[in-house]
DNA sequence: TATGAATGAGGCTTCATTCAT
DNA sequence: GATGAATGAAGCCTCATTCAT
């Protein structure tokens, strides 16, 4: 929050210790699992000392939460620009071809995102911040659709929908999550299939909207 | 207390305590996830001795192999008999009060799925039986909505649908698993808020069928 | 407690591993003091696994406890027979004389009281032993030389006398614990010369006791 | 907080460092002991560098060291300052009333004392520090109680003693550190009357001489 | 001179696994 | 067949110590 204002030299180094073993942590756990990922391994990979990550973060744990805090951030960030640059008629599909093709191309996401789920499930300290960060995830595809309404409304597309966008957010959450793990698992799964439906669905449910409308 | 009560062969015995070790397990996994239980404290919640587990199972890993399998014919015949008691013309919705119901009822249900979907990104020992449990329950599902379309078809309610049951039954996994999740963590969550949206978009996917048909 | 009535084969080998644990801990703890005691050195001193120290005591505190619990009964045990032994007449000078001898037949004795009274001071699970300890030290000196005044009272050697033996046994506590690590940190020290001006103060106290008396 | 208010020398600076370093041990080691006692936490609570104990000092044990010097340097001056004081003609009974105060206004003194103790059973580099230590301290209780004798013998109340004043001391000194250790670790312990019968003992003693010379 | 980030050896502890009985 | 005492590898973590700045 402050500390790297106007001094850049040691806390700067210091910033980017941090942050490498915070990389490098994400890319063991995503492999590896939580309970496989040793934090020797950990620093190996970080070109660290083992002792550097309690140094840093105070034990395994801790340092867990603060890679899924950065993983979190990024995942946001990248979404925000996903959203900036989609082009507003188009902006549905174009969203879900995006999705569609992160799961491909960065599939330790969704890994590092289910080795959450089953932490944040048993690990006390974990819980909260898998919880807070479902929460963030859910309002980010909400407002993403709360938005493509508004478009549609202002286009006089469809009417004023009958559904909470954070619950349709919530179902989307689950689609996309769950997809991308069938398709991690089952490298042979139809994704891209499954996805023209849920276009489909999508579309007949803004569709169905505008028909309320127009009856 | 004792093992010496009337004379059943020694293979039931042997049965009954192979049974109750995996009963033990699947609690305590589905409690604390898979490297926080210790054979101890599954030998000690199965009144079996601690060796046991080797003696019978061979091992850690082996056990949790036996008890996905179990876990997932358990959870297999109960959805069996959950279709089969199902009124013909609402089978739809039933199927999902029954879904969101069982959520409440028996979220270490979830709770073993999501360690499963963890272990199964990393486990090589586990991954192909959790990719063909996943494979198994899109079957099931699609099965019933297979079995669906034709009763509609038949009664004449919509024309042959434009997509796979399997991939319909691809998304509802997702979304089946993925609300119990949100509800588990959760708890103010609104599942059925969620469930019923989903009836919605189903409903309004399968009336598009019909209405493709007829128009 | 209980354990070791009948069936001497298991648990009596499982006595033996513990208790070749607690001799081989209390001599590297005499040695070595707590802290720089390792339970690696302490298992390869007893010929066991170092995991065994954890299985059969919960951890190296809880070895502490059990460590000094036997040596205070050991010490306690070889009290008992030391006075049991004395002749009415000459007890006092018979018992200081035993105490006398014991710092250099038994230095280790003292070691690990004084271990246990500097840890006693900080570790909150060894204090109330320690506690205890010392009230029972007490106790048994108390109780020697309430038996020796009774003696002396039958003889009608002295009066009763105006102190409590459990504040004399005190005394003789710190005088016996001290002067023992005086000559144990100084070979040269004339703990003789020591033992020497006790007795004669002890029996100036105790001739007083009858000149109170006589007066 | 600032570094460079007025302009003393720099030795003045680094000595006042150390001696703040010196006191921040002293309290935290006889709190916790010495291992349970980190070097981050001293240097905390002096309120410098973690590095400047190495710095200084050259590390944990010779820090120590020091603090042990420090300690044996102020408990003399305090000695010192208390038999100075003391009215000559009942300067036995002030004596002990002082020490027997001293038990609970500065336990610390007795618990640094004690891990002292058990510090140099085992630590080669304390060893000799602690073993000079107890000998000064019996030299000072050595001269006072030879002063005393003085003065008595002066008055003609007693005539020559026995016996060695440093053996008296040696006892005295037990009895000093023994019955603070049992007060400090049961509050509920009768400091005062272990005292008050000390004081009839010496008395009784100290008369016996007077009576050995008009006899 | 003084700092505190970084190091890495070594401690306690856990627990799957083995094997004598 | 069944037991549970015993094993020992490996993990997390602590902390005295070092050294570049």
């Amino acid at each position: 929050m402050s500390k790297q204002d106007s001094a850049p030299a040691k806390s700067e180094e210091h910033q980017k210790t941090k942050e490498r073993i915070i990389a490098a942590a994400s890319k063991v756990l995503a492999e590896k699992g939580y309970d496989a990922s040793t934090l020797r391994e950990i620093s190996r990979e970080a070109q660290a000392a083992p002792g550097l990550v309690h140094y840093y973060f105070g034990g395994k744990d801790e340092l867990l939460v603060e890679v899924l805090q950065a993983a979190g951030q990024r995942f946001h960030r990248r979404m925000e620009g996903l959203v900036e640059h989609l082009p507003a008629d188009q902006s549905l599909d174009a969203y879900l071809q995006q999705l569609y093709e992160r799961v491909d191309l960065e599939p330790d996401v969704y890994r590092l995102r289910y080795e959450s789920f089953s932490l944040g499930l048993h690990n006390p300290l974990i819980q909260p911040k898998v919880r807070e960060r479902l929460a963030e995830r859910r309002n980010e595809i909400g407002s993403v659709f709360a938005m493509m309404l508004e478009n549609m409304e202002k286009a006089e597309y469809i009417g004023h929908p009958s559904f909470d966008p954070t619950i349709l957010a919530a179902l989307l959450l689950s689609l996309f999550d769950g997809l991308a793990l069938q398709k991690i698992m089952e490298p042979d799964f139809d994704l891209e299939a499954a996805y023209q439906l849920l276009a489909q669905m999508l579309h007949s449910l803004l569709g169905s909207i505008g028909e309320e409308r127009t009856s």
